[in-house]
DNA sequence: GCCCGTATCTACAATGATTGTTGAAAAACA
DNA sequence: TGTTTTTCAACAATCATTGTAGATACGGGC
């Protein structure tokens, strides 16, 4: 994503106008590496300007992806993540319990679709998404020993 | 996903009920390459039982997913997807434009984090979505040479 | 095959994230 | 500064999904 000012700049060339919500949502998602919801960008634009609707959020959110300074994603924490590091190629570590992601730098050459697997799909991007724990949670969830879902035996005489 | 008769006796001793409704799903499910979701899995399930309800179909499928039966995916499509392929490992392929999703049966082997890259998250698994177009989408598109979403440069003078 | 306790069913209301609508206010540009 | 047009905030509405409650059906024991 470009600096505030600079996005300034390409939404008046663009035709948009500039307003101080907007140059406020500029500000929080500079160099924010949270990924951040429509909700939590709401939640700390409204510390600084107490009326900014949470519409007002979405829309401009709505915009700088239309334009690419920013993408959303949807890694299944019910809400769409958005993602102001658009300059450098990554993947994503999601935690499945708090949903906390992080970016992953990684590059994965061998990411290749073999020959006649494509199903005829012209496949124009591909995004991975690791699971598990974050350092936070894993200090946490060290009380119960949670083997997630292996799945239970048919009929086992019980 | 096992066989519906599996299903049934695996329902059973699970201290499950096993109703018509049920069995209903087990059959469309089974075998179903579409990933559907909760919905279209309902409307089929209606020509059968015009009665049925949606919640007993989210029901079931959470069952059926807890019981690791199916798993439920999230491609960013808007609703949760359901694919009883859990024998064998695969990632999706998803059509940007429908929404469409199939199984890619392809084993990335050189999907390792780089040491130190994890940031300390306990990694358990990796799934690749792979964007694109599907076959029938393709046909359809030609006419709108639609290149989506490049950059516009800055302050183009225009 | 029937009874009874309990899980499941349907219908309906409620939730949470996101989008549509509308009159008021503020930005851009002359 | 005035004019035009976009955007704003405050709703209400939507969509997928989940909660509630009373009616109903399953299934183990007779």
């Amino acid at each position: 994503m470009r600096s505030p000012e600079e996005l300034t700049e390409l939404f008046r060339s663009t035709g948009r106008k500039v307003t101080a919500q907007r140059q406020c949502i500029f500000r929080l998602l500079q160099g924010n590496e949270t990924h951040p919801s429509a909700e939590s960008i709401h939640a700390e634009a409204s510390r600084e300007m107490e009326t900014i609707s949470l519409k007002t959020v979405y829309q401009t959110l709505h915009d700088l992806a239309e334009l690419g300074e920013i993408t959303s994603l949807d890694v299944g924490t019910g809400m769409t993540r958005f993602d102001p590091n658009v300059d450098h190629p990554h993947h994503h570590l999601v935690c499945r319990q708090c949903g906390r992601v992080r970016d992953l730098v990684a590059d994965f050459p061998d990411l290749r679709i073999p020959k006649g697997a494509d199903l005829g799909f012209d496949v124009g991007s591909a995004e991975i998404v690791f699971r598990g724990l974050c350092p936070e949670c894993r200090s946490t969830a060290r009380r119960r020993g949670k083997t997630p879902t292996s799945r239970p035996a048919l009929s086992p005489s019980q």
